[in-house]
DNA sequence: CGTAGGGTTGAGGTTAATCAAGTATGGTGG
DNA sequence: CCACCATACTTGATTAACCTCAACCCTACG
């Protein structure tokens, strides 16, 4: 993929849109825009396998992207959903062999852009403010891991659900309260996975929470209707 | 806490023996001693309280120190227990606000060694080899969080527990093979906490695994009596 | 229509938490 | 040296959560 100084211009540009680069300096970005590669990757394919050797990290530029493990009986759980604006795999261009720790695939027709690991590693060097970017980058990481460890142990399937339920909502800027409809953002299959179980009893929490009048559910749209109620479940 | 050239010189030593500082250059070495405080902690008192501000980052010179966070019903699930030689907090650090994501207290009379926040930022700005260094352990961090959200949403508390028995095995330069005895390394009301558990459930388990005739307990050492079996439990 | 995929429902079994009551174990003071 | 106590640990009975397997429904789509 070969970067003519027009697609370079247009590379830089796109970067500084990502909240990771922002404000970057001119040379920073110049820098990395020389080395980022775009693909396109379409839904279902895959992009990273556990144990492989990682080659880079990744920007979501448009489509979306979950991060997951699977266990050795196959059961599949997902650590992350990444979402158009966000960046992946950092970690993994840190470690001595390069091991990925997880798994990585498309789960929307996806565009991405691609840091080779060697080359970024230069531009890091080059930059003290890109590394401390970078920090910013994995401490994120490493609190949003702290958060789905404790999620995961302390909590049940309807805790978990009501948790991700408010997380939805307070990024599609709506208030978690009653009346507000909110519309899941992946198949209920894949929130399943996402909340540390299957998709029978992801159903059979939702129809719980139904029947107690705590919400109501119409095929991907959920509508709140007793806000108290159900953030009462997660204590 | 004075400095005086004295102790530098020695924090400067001790600092030299971290991992995570080892064949760092003179320049950051001095500059880091100069920052560093010593800091003793009695066995069970708190270092951190999840949500409050983090004033810094921590080494962890002598004794060992656990991380964990509190569910809202007051239950504790330990997410690492830092050894000596080791390094914690360095995440909270690198956020705006600088809030904790866990709590953290000395499990035995420890030795620690604190650096704060604002002048541990300036020496990161200052070296590049330093923050890289930085990245190396967080992404270490991020790894490990990783194993650990796999390993508790895909395993049960028998397989929870195998695995930490291979990894103690493993730490200890013993392999994991018939005959061998480990030595839990904490509590066994701890390490229940570690395996997202309770002491009822993990002396139940070990019990079980006992009358399988896959290990033997006495106390806190455990000696496989046939590790085939259990690797067998991690499929 | 007929089929496929995502989703739901039901019966049954397993795992592990809770509550309650025991048994070591290791120090401490007499 | 021993009785005593606190703490860690174990055991039992009960209950709740949730996974498995199997069948079924529904909607989109050729």
């Amino acid at each position: 993929m070969p970067s003519s100084k027009q697609s370079t211009k247009e590379m830089e540009k796109s970067l500084a849109g990502f909240a990771m680069f922002r404000d970057l300096g001119n040379p920073e970005l110049t820098g990395l825009a020389t080395i980022a590669v775009r693909q396109e990757v379409p839904k279902g394919q895959n992009i990273l396998v556990e144990g492989d050797e990682a080659q880079g990290f990744y920007l979501v530029e448009r489509g979306r992207v979950k991060v997951y493990k699977v266990s050795p009986d196959g059961k599949e759980h997902i650590l992350h959903i990444i979402e158009a604006g966000f960046s992946f795999a950092e970690a993994c261009i840190f470690f001595e062999q390069g091991i990925c720790p997880a798994s990585a695939d498309a789960i929307e027709d996806s565009q991405l852009i691609f840091f080779p690991r060697g080359r970024f590693m230069e531009e890091l060097k080059r930059s003290i403010t890109l590394a401390m970017r970078m920090l910013g980058s994995m401490a994120g990481w490493v609190r949003l891991m702290a958060e789905e460890v404790a999620g995961l142990s302390l909590s049940t399937v309807e805790g978990r659900l009501v948790s991700y339920l408010v997380v939805l909502a307070n990024r599609s800027q709506t208030p978690f309260s009653d009346g507000v409809t909110v519309t899941l953002d992946v198949e209920k299959g894949v929130l399943a996975a996402r909340l540390g179980t299957i998709p029978e009893t992801l159903s059979r929490t939702l129809k719980k929470l139904q029947d107690k009048d705590l919400l109501k559910v119409d095929r991907s749209h959920i509508t709140i209707l007793d806000s108290r109620g159900l953030l009462d479940m997660l204590q």
